[in-house]
DNA sequence: CTGTTAGCGCATTCAA
DNA sequence: TTGAATGCGCTAACAG
């Protein structure tokens, strides 16, 4: 239906071959006839079929995005938002087409993630927000598809990630309530299917032993990173030890849950205890007190991985574990 | 690269053409010859190259869902977000891919939406986040593309539209706040690019004048959709309608922030000034007091935008203008 | 400088 | 029931 190369070449009296050479740039073609190829190009409204061309040259410079079920994430919704814009906005730049594909577009289709991108011919994939559990995902990771994974410290031949340095991510915010003169600083975690999990926890044990504070039982508690969980994790938290002054949630979601439970139990925030959030979600700023957190760059997180996919795609470079420094952001609730 | 129908005609001792005919369930088979085939290509792994079968078959089956630049918008995260999983979960339940592109997309490539289109020979196109007067929006509306747009009431030929009926939601926050008694209700509203900031000022007018409060002056002010500017607004508000009873914000955000303006204004919620907000974000039911809000059904908005997409794309129908109803949620604020 | 030829991987006539 | 031939729109050798 629309305008083919055919259609220019005829209306310009050419072979086609001369139009694809005149179109793409290639230096045998006569000044003349190339002028002449490009006003009908343009008059015709003539645009070269991306899938025509896909097929010839064995590429179709896209990529694919991998996100877990859209609609089952609650809170993760900034996080996923941000990220997402941060592979979209450099994929383009790099002028890639994206295709969205979410773990349940695979489940409907009743194909493997590997199987959807080798149909497309996609030449790369960014996943995001999936579990390490998931039954497809180690089929991707072992596929010669190059791959990146966001906040899934996965390393194989063709997979490389990026995410948080969580460690110290965690650490920052202990060392910060240990300046502010707490001892008894509890740490409240996500669900334990996320990697992050595990990092955060690492990073808050450390530097707890390094400050010399090695019992730590009755101070950790595992939630599931939402406002809810952050409420009673911190109920939990205050019937099991009462005498905390200080409070580190594995997310901002929780911390501001976390406030509202302390708020029940008539403690003061940050008078009678301090807390600290992480990712630092818009949220955060708005909530009375406001909230100290470690904060995530998310946009760049998507960017990196893209660059990390590309360098892939273009050099043949080996994938690598990629960590991004996360920042602490002092407000109010410490 | 990859395994292509050759080497499994080759395999099977059979033409490509039995191959395909095979595996696309055609009825003159044999019952062997099936079988065969069947298995080898499972052996093979084999999967039909997308792109072949776009170009032979002149459609790719596939849309893109365009968005207006990702990260200058804040506070939209949430909206677009539930829109975009909404849309597509639904497409992909169709069986189409998603392409995404965004304004800077086709920006950095230089060329319009339509053209972007066109090269990948997209099927239809779904439109959010954009405003009125995007330069390359009457272009797309324009244009042949089947395209539904998401809080943009363009109808054209092959262009239709999926948003909340706004001018009713509007009605219903001012109605639950005249049925609480109040009469000085102000109405604070979002930037005046956006659609539907015309139908909520409407909504919240008629809504008054059918209380027979017709004198509105002082009591509307444009705002901005976002926190600060609902704080910023709150304050102008109270200073220039030191009696008002009620407001009702035209988002969320603008609410919370009008919230904490009434609070440094030393006015208490819902007791001097009852609140409703716009949007129902997840943040509405945490702050205190909980929100009371106009409820926008995000992830049916795409599900709906795609079903008419696909209507339109598969059955030829018009397109149409579709409203989705509103819920009011009450909560503590008011 | 330009045109002819040959595919890319697949579906679809038309014959056999 | 099967296969050979044709072409989707385009690029890329190879000639001229």
């Amino acid at each position: 239906m629309p305008v083919t190369i055919r259609d220019v070449a005829r209306e310009a009296g050419v072979s086609i071959t001369t139009v694809s050479r005149a179109l793409n740039g290639g230096e045998d073609v006569g000044p003349q006839t190339r002028e002449r190829i490009l006003e009908v190009a343009q008059r015709l409204r003539y645009r070269p079929s991306h899938v025509a061309r896909s097929l010839v040259r064995q590429q179709t410079e896209s990529v694919g995005i991998l996100v877990s079920d859209f609609n089952k994430d609650s809170g993760g919704h900034h996080f996923m938002f941000d990220v997402l814009a941060g592979i979209h906005d450099q994929l383009s730049e790099y002028g890639y087409d994206v295709v969205l594909m979410s773990t349940n577009t695979a489940r409907q289709r009743m194909v493997s993630y590997v199987d959807f991108c080798t149909e497309r011919r996609l030449e790369g994939v960014v996943v995001m927000g999936l579990r390490l559990d998931d039954p497809y995902f180690s089929e991707l990771v072992d596929s010669p598809l190059p791959t990146v994974a966001i906040d899934l410290p996965v390393l194989s031949e063709h997979c490389g990630y990026v995410m948080s340095d969580n460690i110290n991510g965690a650490k920052f915010a202990v060392k910060h309530l240990l300046s502010k003169g707490h001892r008894k600083i509890a740490f409240v975690n996500g669900h334990q299917q996320a990697a992050v999990s595990l990092d955060r926890l690492r990073g808050y044990q450390e530097a707890m032993w390094a400050a010399g504070i090695t019992d730590l039982s009755n101070l950790v508690i595992n939630s599931d990173f939402t406002y809810e969980g952050g409420v009673e994790a911190t109920q939990q938290l205050l019937h099991q030890c009462p005498d905390v002054t200080a409070v580190f949630y594995a997310s901002d979601l929780m911390a501001i849950g976390g406030m509202k439970g302390l708020s029940l139990a008539g403690r003061r925030v940050p008078d009678d205890v301090a807390v600290v959030g992480f990712d630092n979600i818009d949220l955060g700023a708005i909530v009375t007190p406001a909230l100290t957190t470690v904060g995530q760059r998310r946009y760049p997180m998507g960017q990196t991985a893209v660059s990390m996919l590309y360098s892939m795609l273009r050099d043949g470079d080996a994938p690598t574990g990629r960590l991004l420094a996360p920042e602490l952001v002092v407000r109010s609730s410490t």
